[in-house]
RNA sequence: GGCGCUAUGGUGUAGUUGGUUAACACGCUGCCCUCUCAAGGCAGAGAUCGCGGGUUCGAGCCCCGCUAGCGCUACCA
């Protein structure tokens, strides 16, 4: 029987970083193992389930390079099938009608309703299998369901047994029946519940292993009973161990913001393929100590038995903004970016350029090794993609602006530097032809003229061709940049007057 | 409250059938390189392996207890 795994999300927000790494081990599962990855979107929860989450799922796997291999299934599609199952279970005695009247509660008071209620019924001496009407005798249940008495459907949990699987990560798990509630399948509108839905596709999908977070460890005992009730033979299990916050709480979108959601990491200037590894070693790990691995190699290497069982601390820093995601999800991605084939990055540097208006067509064309060169002198500093527009704006754009720190670092600081930048700019017009080599002995014996150190006179060319601090070697930067706006930016007047007025 | 899962330096992880100074990566510190910042090279700091007992000549690895964190315990997913 051929592999086949799922990821399945509920579209209830963008995707969680959590969620995507679950979407790319279940992808590297199924190419291991030359089986097939489906999508499911889990959209049973009509009030929080919106189409932008879909989208944003669906642009979130592609951008991390992760194809799905049939048409993605919807579940609210098969909500009648999962109703009729269920009621079908009622006839086969497998499930029963609970009448008792639907509770209303507050979301926040939930957990604390479950603490109460637990404490209650063991104070009453009542257990999981103590609703009234599990044993409702089957006219009286079918008299009052004709009489349009709203009921729920519960499974019917055996009063004595216990469940058991193994688990791809976790080993043996088992659970006692008593520990298991009589589920709700079918909410007293007719609405399917999630525990129903997941196994009623999954066995309809044909999913031969299913890989998850660790949050339904538990959950996966119900749906064992779930399958047998079903008459189904239950899939192979994985859980992943859980990605947390540094507070070693749950990381969601509403206390964490954007450093959750996987679109950030596009927006910011991420390769997909660095954030890709960075999740891949989030729980995993392969058995040699190489961390930096390309898809195929990461194919190569995937295996459920290098997953962890302990959850993994996702490091940011609220509080400092060169922290704002894991410092070695940024690492990596500057990792990528200077040693990446150019050719995969030209595509990323394009959209990013032309995004921000910086784009030209030439760069493609007359201008193809000019631009090259430039990419490959400035990527060796640069952390995202971001960087290319940001701080290497000044290489392809005359309009640019002066980092303040920059301006009063390395020029304000020397008067001299407002008569000897012209002056040195006088120098860089004779120069012939103007290469690395050529300017660079052109400003030394220029400094030594004017009786200066020539770092004074680089640092400040520095700032005045490109308005960083910081940056690729000068004699390059000048090559790169070319005499003409070189000896146009030594010239300018623009960062005195910027940061004096 | 019940049940379950987890516990190795700041973070991600290795630690094979228990055996000399607990390994790798990120981060951090210092030095080298140098026109700056990175990269790179070199050198460091940082872990009584959650705590307490045991078994053993010897335990991060085995056993027991405890604690903490997280998860499930919903007519949420």
């Amino acid at each position: 029987m051929t592999v086949r795994v799922r990821f399945a999300p509920s579209p209830t927000g963008y995707l969680h970083i959590g969620a995507a790494r679950s979407a790319l081990f279940n992808w590297l599962y199924a190419r291991k193992v030359g089986g097939l990855f489906l999508l499911r979107i889990e959209d049973t929860d009509l009030q929080r389930s919106t189409e932008a989450s879909t989208r944003s799922i669906i642009e979130g796997l592609e951008w991390l390079g992760l194809n799905y291999d049939e048409e993605i299934v919807f579940q609210s599609d098969n909500a009648p099938k999962h109703r009729a199952a269920a009621l079908r279970l009622i006839d086969e005695g497998k499930a029963y009608r609970d009448f008792t009247p639907k509770e209303e509660r507050a979301d926040a008071s939930i957990k604390q309703g479950i603490v109460d209620r637990a404490r209650a019924h063991s104070a009453e001496g009542q257990d999981n299998r103590s609703n009234p009407f599990r044993d409702l005798p089957k006219e009286e249940s079918e008299r009052r369901a004709t009489a349009k008495e709203p009921f729920a459907v519960r499974l019917k949990v055996a009063r004595e047994g216990k469940t058991h699987f193994e688990d791809a990560v976790y080993g043996t798990q088992e659970r006692d029946y008593t520990e298991i509630e009589d589920l709700v399948l079918l909410r007293s509108d007719g609405h399917p519940l999630y525990n129903l839905s997941v196994v009623l596709d999954d066995i309809e999908m044909n999913i031969s292993d299913v890989i998850r977070g660790q949050d339904h460890l538990t959950n996966t005992h119900k749906q064992i009973l779930l399958y047998e009730a079903l008459g189904a033979k239950p899939p192979r299990f994985a859980h992943l161990p859980l990605i947390l916050a540094p507070n070693k709480g749950k990381l969601s979108k509403r206390k964490h913001g954007e450093v959750v959601s996987l679109t950030t990491y596009r927006d910011k200037g991420f390769v997909p393929a660095a954030f890709r590894n960075f999740l891949a070693l989030m729980g995993w790990s392969p058995d040699s100590e190489q961390e930096i691995m390309t898809m195929d190699e990461l194919v190569q290497k995937f295996s459920l038995e290098g997953i962890s069982r302990s959850p993994a601390i996702f490091n940011f820093s609220e509080a400092d903004p060169r922290q704002w995601t894991d410092a070695k999800a940024l690492w990596m991605n500057a990792e990528y970016i200077r040693t990446m084939p150019l050719a995969e990055l030209l595509p990323m540097l394009k959209a990013e350029l032309r995004a921000n208006k910086l784009w030209r067509e030439e760069y493609e064309d007359e201008d193809r090794g000019w631009f090259e060169k430039t990419v490959e002198l400035i990527r060796q500093r640069f952390h995202t993609l971001k960087d290319f527009s940001a701080q290497g704006r000044a290489y392809f754009s005359d309009d640019f602006d002066f980092d303040e720190a920059a301006v009063k670092k390395n020029l304000l600081k020397e008067p001299r530097l407002r008569e000897l930048l012209p002056a040195l700019a006088e120098k860089m017009e004779e120069v012939e032809p103007f290469t690395a080599e050529m300017s660079d002995a052109a400003l030394r014996a220029f400094a030594d003229e004017a009786g200066v150190k020539a770092g004074l006179l680089i640092n400040a060319a520095r700032t005045m061709l490109t308005g960083q601090a910081v940056g690729p070697s000068m004699f390059e930067v000048f090559d790169v940049i070319g005499r003409e706006r070189s000896v146009r930016r030594l010239r300018s007047q623009e960062p005195w007057f910027d940061v004096s007025s």
